[in-house]
RNA sequence: GGUCGGUUAACCGAGUGGUUAGGUAGCGGUCUGCAAAACCGUUUACGGCGGUUCGAAUCCGCCACCGACCUCCA
């Protein structure tokens, strides 16, 4: 298999050129949502790039697994013994059970992925389904010696952990400054370090979401469902692991340190981490309460909105920026995404009325080449988009007549958009695919025929009238050199 | 305070030691009965100060500002 991918480790901090552990097969793990309330435009981002990574990977030729967790177990408010479960704070705040709670915003997740043209994982496992996996990899912990039961919770020693292996590799912390660093919270009595995290925490009698263990009838700990559950469905070692970069410290790490120590070895080869969507400079996130919801941004009802911006439009904003830096979130630059959507869109459209010359003036498998090299540096989508453009350029000069294409280059041409805009970066015409359009096409053409007439007779008045009508009715007439379209606003 | 990252033209956003990223907006032109679209051309870029170099926005140092993580977070 041709392999030209280059990935950036967040572990190694380099680009690294990937391959797969058992080609032609590869697993992928990325970290879902927490599902306890709707989906905001901060969701997108991993959602997107995550995407394109596995339609990228499936393109290319491999057999990807594909699996992105759903956390419905809750995790604490904070880290303290009286901290709350999200997904029972919601529950008892909406009266709900809390599955019902884990299941209305699952549904919500899953729907406005849809929308989005994210391709659903292969596997999407919940953390409530995984207690028993979760309980064993504690208990191999504390076999190795790296966790140790207080009042029955389970802690992990990550100053034992520290002796063997090394804690703090993939963010970059250094065992001293985070003990001199972290913060004095209540309820940490139970800990021998401020640093240790939880594995299982005994469950407060009015806490209703909880387990029997052997240590205790409690509730796992924040970061061993991802452990047990990409063990589980991907093997004890798998190729990547994505997430957002506000995950790497404390809960990738801490994954890190479970998986080492419960199997003596590192589970992840590739960790891939994506950055931040911001709002006025700052990231936007459901504990900050600077976040729009998905929901909102497709119906432009949210106060910062000036209108409502399609699920592609969202789509090709998050693509329009490289997955490792940060986006800023502003009307402005939403607009500009749709307006230059509808370009490449249009575009598409333009390409199947084009007929073919005997010449050609473009090099299409030139082309091409820039297209792959884009994504093999590390997924580089807004540089591919820049190709793309360059051929929406030639597209439109084609059908102005200031450039030519061939017949072959034409099919080449239309393979290489239709393998790129729609199934590697996985955007889709949002006008087309109407239950009434053939009609209002027939209606159309008898229309622009009407109007056709008028002009022959120089009826000016009347060819304006009808265009002037048809665009108060949402419909733009476009005179072209032989003939006019017409298209929706 | 610690660790890490960023600062690119009107806005968004790539990239690189010497060559036009791209999108949006603006301006001029072509086309057009008018308009729209499209095409062609175009506008004050690379936070500041030093250094390395024939040449730096790109490498190095210092400074300023912004942000992320250090608590659940995509």
């Amino acid at each position: 298999m041709q392999n030209k991918l280059v990935l950036y480790n967040s572990l190694s901090k380099k680009k690294e050129l990937f391959t797969p552990l058992r080609e032609p097969f590869v697993g992928l793990y990325v970290c879902g949502p927490t599902v306890y309330s709707n989906a905001h435009l901060g969701h997108a981002r991993p959602a997107v790039t995550f995407d394109l990574l596995y339609r990228y990977l499936t393109h290319t030729g491999y057999k990807v697994r594909y699996v992105r967790n759903i956390t419905d177990v809750g995790h604490l408010e904070n880290d303290a013994d009286e901290g709350e479960d999200k997904i029972e704070k919601k529950a008892r705040f909406e009266h709900l059970e809390p599955m019902e709670v884990v299941q209305k915003y699952m549904n919500t997740f899953a729907a406005n992925m849809e929308q989005l043209n994210t391709l659903h994982p292969s596997i999407e496992p919940r953390a409530s389904g995984h207690i028993i996996e979760q309980l064993e990899l504690i208990n191999e912990i504390i076999q190795n010696g790296y966790a140790y039961e207080v009042n029955g919770s389970v802690y992990f020693d990550v100053l034992k952990y520290n002796e063997k292996y090394k804690y703090g590799k993939l963010s970059g912390r250094i065992l001293e400054d985070l003990q001199s660093n972290t913060r004095s919270l209540e309820g940490q009595d139970e800990k021998r370090n401020s640093f240790d995290f939880a594995l299982w925490k005994k469950a407060s009698p009015e806490h209703i979401m909880k387990w029997p263990s052997p240590w205790s009838v409690g509730f796992p700990g924040w970061h061993l469902e991802c452990s047990a559950m990409s063990v589980k469905y991907l093997g004890e070692v798998f190729d990547i692991h994505g997430g957002g970069m506000d995950l790497q410290f404390p809960h990738h790490e801490c994954e890190i340190a479970q998986s080492t120590a419960a199997h003596g070895r590192e589970s992840v080869r590739y960790w891939l981490h994506n950055n931040m969507i911001t709002i006025n400079g700052q990231k936007m996130a459901r504990s900050l309460g600077n976040f729009i919801t998905l929901d909102q941004l497709f119906s432009g009802d949210h106060p910062v909105l000036k209108q409502a911006y399609s699920p592609m439009t969202i789509r090709f904003f998050v693509l329009q920026a490289h997955y490792r830096s940060t986006v800023d979130f502003s009307n402005e630059a939403l607009q500009a995404s749709e307006k230059g959507l509808q370009k490449l869109m249009k575009a598409v459209e333009a390409l199947n009325k084009i007929k073919p010359s005997n010449s050609s003036t473009l090099d299409i498998e030139k082309l091409k080449a820039k297209c792959y090299e884009a994504l093999d540096d590390d997924l580089n989508s807004p540089i591919l988009l820049s190709h793309l453009f360059e051929g929406v350029k030639f597209i439109n000069s084609v059908t102005d007549g200031s450039e030519k294409i061939d017949s072959p280059g034409l099919e080449s041409l239309k393979e290489l958009f239709n393998t790129f805009v729609f199934e590697i970066l996985g955007l889709k015409d949002e006008t087309s695919g109407k239950n009434d359009e053939k009609l209002t096409g027939e209606l159309m053409k008898i229309i622009i025929g009407l109007r056709q007439d008028a002009k022959n007779n120089k009826d000016w008045p009347a060819s304006d009238k009808i265009r002037n009508e048809l665009k108060n009715a949402g419909i733009v007439i476009k005179d072209l050199k032989d003939g006019a379209e017409w298209e929706k606003e």
